[in-house]
DNA sequence: TTCTTTTGTAAGTATATACTTACATATCGG
DNA sequence: CCGATATGTAAGTATATACTTACAAAAGAA
């Protein structure tokens, strides 16, 4: 045996970069060329690491989860009286869209005629769902939540919030001002009011 | 002068096909030689009516709009008790998604590093938007609107609801009737509910 | 008919791009 | 040091694809 294999190493080091090509240029113009280049690398020593383009974008997706969900467990662990919910909903209406992550789940939907990129895509928007409808349940908790929308719908509706926010912000829809009153505005609506 | 120009009608004519062309494809995998194909032409004959594949695309993004306000406009002068904003709720949580063409805004989104998908794309969420705060001010007319959510920022809420609505269509994460419920029950609660 | 313009058919071109191959060099364990 | 594996460099390949060109057939107006 000789040179320990750094494979896995490399890996984990270069996610992010594919991450950010995928998300500014999409899955079709992030060119393997591209992707090389913004990795400091050759295009075969990428396909060392990745047997194939799309395994790249399939570990995008992934990394896109992570990613925002470790931020989110930032703030849910911090404490300044409000209750988590409301910190993660004050802090993605300010800086929603601020990395362009967001893009891989445009670029996802785009190639979901692929079952691998589909089921990438369905466990993705399922961690994130579960991991909002925690909130939204402990926000809620102790509350009088007699007719409100049960808090799976909710966690849906709140994802779609989300989404909005990304398209407005691609978008330039609205300025950001606006786009953090609508996230909050929204969103405290979904998480607090009663139904008729 | 011979043989009069029918270039205008046969435009016409292929737009819905190019639409769920981009739809069913993507931008990308709609390749030219798909798009002609599904017309029923030969690319030369294609490129005779649009400039460009991109061309096409545009003008799909504008039918997509076409198509989903004519649907709505003939909802809103039905009448059956309710207010048009209830019945296009309703009509949306049962149908969304059926054609597919939304994934032509996931295309376009895709592509929205180029200034004029861009632009289409704007053009399109803007017309949505006034349509539906229109829809939104009509039914809260009248009620006590006090500590609303003003109708601009929900009608962009109401927005993303449907998008999420096509994103849990297209993924297959909701059964029909969970997705009905989510769009009619979250809805509504933009619709009526009152921040506290 | 005849002339003109549209429509249909077939083939071609230039380029981009996912993935490969061949080989030189560096680095670790023994 | 040596042998083996990982890493770096360079070039190549096969294919797909947006768009073009050349020409034949059809059809309306005069």
């Amino acid at each position: 045996m000789a040179r320990p294999n750094q494979s896995e190493k490399r890996r984990a080091a270069l996610i992010p970069v594919l991450a950010q090509a995928f998300a500014d240029l999409g899955y079709r113009r992030a060119t393997t060329a591209a992707l090389a280049e913004r990795c400091g690398l050759r295009e075969n020593q990428l396909y060392r690491l990745w047997p194939s383009k799309k395994a790249m974008f399939l570990a995008s997706i992934d990394y896109l989860f992570e990613h925002t969900a470790s931020k989110w467990r930032e703030l849910i662990s911090t404490d300044d009286g409000r209750t988590p919910a409301e910190r993660i909903l004050t802090w993605e209406g300010e800086h929603r869209g601020e990395t362009g992550l967001h893009r891989i789940t445009f670029a996802g939907l785009n190639e979901a005629n692929d079952p691998q990129v589909r089921e990438a895509l369905c466990r993705m928007f399922q961690k994130f769902h579960t991991f909002i409808a925690e909130q939204v349940l402990a926000r809620r908790d102790g509350a009088n939540d007699a007719g409100q929308v049960n808090e799976a719908l909710t966690a849906w509706g709140m994802i779609g919030l989300g989404m909005m926010a990304n398209i407005t912000q691609e978008l330039q829809l609205l300025d950001l001002q606006s786009q953090g009153k609508m996230v909050n505005e929204v969103g405290s609506q979904m998480l607090n009011a009663k139904n008729d």
